[in-house]
DNA sequence: AAGGGCTTCAACCGCACAGTT
DNA sequence: CAACTGTGCGGTTGAAGCCCT
């Protein structure tokens, strides 16, 4: 058996003593761990894959629970408003996935990684500019970041118009402001974190009013009213972000592709659009 | 229909670090 | 204090499915 685990004598151990099963999990090994966990609990992972009778590593026992089994853990496409958190998280904290994770609950760091690897990176490297390059940031911050803001409301202005909206408990409600709409958002971010547990919490799922800006050097900011406007509310974040001016200033009024109503794709944030223009800004740029 | 390329994502790897012995 | 053990994290890989020709 190829080991190359070395900074984990144990595994090594086990290695020797057993054959150890790798790649996909089966139905029985899924039933196994599960059952152990509901009766024992996780955690002492090495001796829980011994006991189970799974012969497996702790480390998979634990991935595999936390990344797939955990009930908590939600499945499906990202929605528009975790893409958003994830952009602003990532932003902030570069790539720190369980931190961010920790803001999205249900998403693992493993499903936020791949996600920024397959979509965002891809971007990028369609761009031909650096996924950490200031123009791609930049990109990011005043392009993605208000299209995705644009199509939240557009949403919500879609689903209250034949639901009334409803803050139940346990969700968040994002301010007044936002588009004139109280979104209910799931998530927590590092701002609402420790007001979460209450029923209704008013906050900014994406910003706070003033650590946006203060992360941004005054040098690294377009726009000269850009921290006016930051003090003056939610809503003029974005639209401050929405019309930098600098490079995307020209868009005039013909570009405004996070309205087209045909491309409010939960899992597509840049149509061909997007793209082309995007290609026509960095070539314009380099 | 086939097969080659591409995309996605579950799983693995190596490392770091904290706790325990 | 050193060795060992458990856990967590970020990077990477590879199998499976999809798409295109």
């Amino acid at each position: 058996m190829d080991v190359k685990a070395k900074g984990n004598l144990q595994s090594d151990q086990d290695d020797e003593q057993m054959e150890l099963r790798r790649g996909p999990w089966t139905v029985e090994e899924d039933l196994k761990l599960v059952d152990y966990i509901a009766t024992h609990g996780e955690g002492r992972w090495n001796s829980l894959a011994l006991y189970a009778g799974l012969k497996r590593t702790g480390k998979s026992c634990r991935l595999r629970w936390l990344n797939y089994l955990r009930p908590d853990v939600r499945r499906g496409n990202i929605t528009l408003e975790e893409q958003l958190l994830i952009l602003e998280l990532h932003s902030r904290w570069g790539n720190r996935w369980s931190k961010i994770a920790q803001h999205l609950p249900g998403r693992t760091d493993n499903e936020i990684k791949n996600y920024w690897r397959t979509r965002v990176q891809k971007q990028a490297k369609q761009l031909k500019c650096d996924v950490n390059s200031k123009q791609f940031k930049d990109t990011m911050r005043y392009l993605w970041m208000p299209r995705l803001v644009e199509r939240i409301q557009a949403a919500v202005a879609t689903s209250t118009a034949t639901t009334a909206a409803s803050a139940t408990a346990g969700q968040l409600v994002m301010p007044q402001g936002f588009g004139g709409e109280r979104v209910t958002q799931s998530y927590t971010t590092p701002e609402n974190s420790s007001t979460a547990a209450s029923s209704e919490t008013q906050v900014s799922p994406v910003f706070d009013s003033n650590d946006y800006y203060v992360n941004v050097p005054a040098n690294d900011n377009p726009n000269p009213d850009y921290f006016q406007a930051s003090q003056t509310g939610f809503s003029h974040q974005y639209s401050s972000f929405i019309s930098p001016s600098t490079n995307f200033s020209n868009h005039g009024t013909d570009f405004q592709p996070w309205l087209d109503g045909a491309d409010i794709a939960t899992d597509n944030f840049m149509n061909c659009d997007d793209f082309l223009f995007l290609q026509q800004q960095f070539n314009f740029n380099m």
